[in-house]
DNA sequence: ACCTGAACACCGTTCAAGT
DNA sequence: ACCTGAACACCGTTCAAGT
């Protein structure tokens, strides 16, 4: 969109350290996200973070939601979706595990790519991969891109719930069972046994492969 | 949590009609948030609704998020997730379909249910359920937990999508293949051929097998 | 027990003014 | 071209006061 005309000012012999620029303020913002959560990134707070009034963002960015956007942006760029592996299976396996990756090394991201508004371009690139290597793989078009939304939504809940921290409402853990639960007559989970700490790593590759497991079998059905 | 004592007033024989109470306050906020979604409701906003100062509200009501997580039990507490039904796919694909229902009959739901603190004890209903029955089609205690989370996740993200409306950013639509892509390389999310209109039934109903079949694969597996 | 009114500490953003 | 300061129209919530 906006092109990044970003020479930098003539004036680059005096104190070229605090110059402000889109680049900059996006950074600032990704930092403040990744240390204090999305949900409390401000404005205010952001031109504390790069000594400058509120107002002067907005000379660099068109309003929050250009931000935020911006910011999703910056970190899809430089990640990496594509593992020039052979197999549609392997290759969707690497590609949404790059995906999980970014995300949990981002926790606001997933919160950010679910929130419509502030989805950018580049959420494409796992999608293009995906569509590519089902459509080789022998599925219609339509399939293609049911299965992508499939895979794309179970993976940002799981890393959002994971991000999110100790998940007091929905993890499933001993807190819950014992404070929410008894009485209540859900005595299935009740009695669950489930180890202590939850595995995140191993369900997401459950999932996944369940997933994938469904999509083996909708290749043979479409032959 | 808080026991609903909601004797009315002693002093009914006179205007019982405007009597603010817990549930009147909670019915009025599940009425804005159908109508406008859950992002703009406000406390002054629902303080108007029912004709009354925003503080009046935390007589009945000890947070936004207590409200919030009030409206999300009401809902719950209506659904009927349990169809009665004889094998472990039927069971599954009506809870969930039921779910889904409901969801987009109140559209503010799915975002209320994936930030994590709104979430009401009433979201364990379909978790039962789905446990208990994969736990006896022969799934382990871990596994079935897991594969319900995959169902959960690619419910709530599908009909957040849907009922968000126009997906501007992310549907999968002639509008975005040429604003967006065109040039940037998604060279097969160009080329796609898709239906003018996105037929979300269909595509709900496509991964929803896709993740079952996945089960089936896991439950054949475990013996 | 329930409600009001004023206030506090925040938001995103507009607008006029400075350099 | 970039930044500041004051202001606007909002938030959720506290607190003292009314009945």
């Amino acid at each position: 969109m906006a092109k990044t005309k970003d020479r930098r000012p003539p004036s680059a012999g005096k104190d070229t350290v605090r110059a402000l620029t889109r680049d900059r303020v996006i950074e600032a913002a990704l930092g403040l996200i990744d240390r204090d959560g999305a949900d409390s990134l401000t404005m205010r707070r952001l031109a504390d973070a790069v000594g400058v009034t509120p107002m002067a963002l907005y000379n660099h960015v068109s309003s929050k939601q250009d931000l935020l956007r911006a910011v999703a942006a910056h970190i899809l760029d430089d990640a990496n979706f594509d593992g020039g592996l052979r197999g549609w299976r392997a290759q969707i396996e690497f590609c949404f595990r790059a995906f999980r990756a970014i995300c949990l090394r981002h926790p606001g991201l997933a919160r950010l790519l679910e929130t419509a508004d502030v989805a950018p371009a580049a959420v494409f690139i796992p999608m293009d991969i995906t569509v590519r290597v089902l459509k080789q793989a022998g599925l219609s078009d339509l399939d293609s891109v049911r299965a992508y939304f499939t895979l794309v939504s179970f993976t940002l809940v799981q890393t959002a719930y994971q991000s999110r921290g100790p998940y007091a409402d929905l993890e499933p853990s001993e807190k819950i069972r014992s404070e929410r639960i008894a009485g209540r007559g859900y005595t299935t989970v009740e009695q669950l046994s489930l180890p202590e700490d939850w595995d995140f790593d191993a369900a997401f590759a459950f999932g996944l492969r369940l997933i994938l497991d469904g999509v083996e079998a909708a290749i043979g059905r479409e032959h």
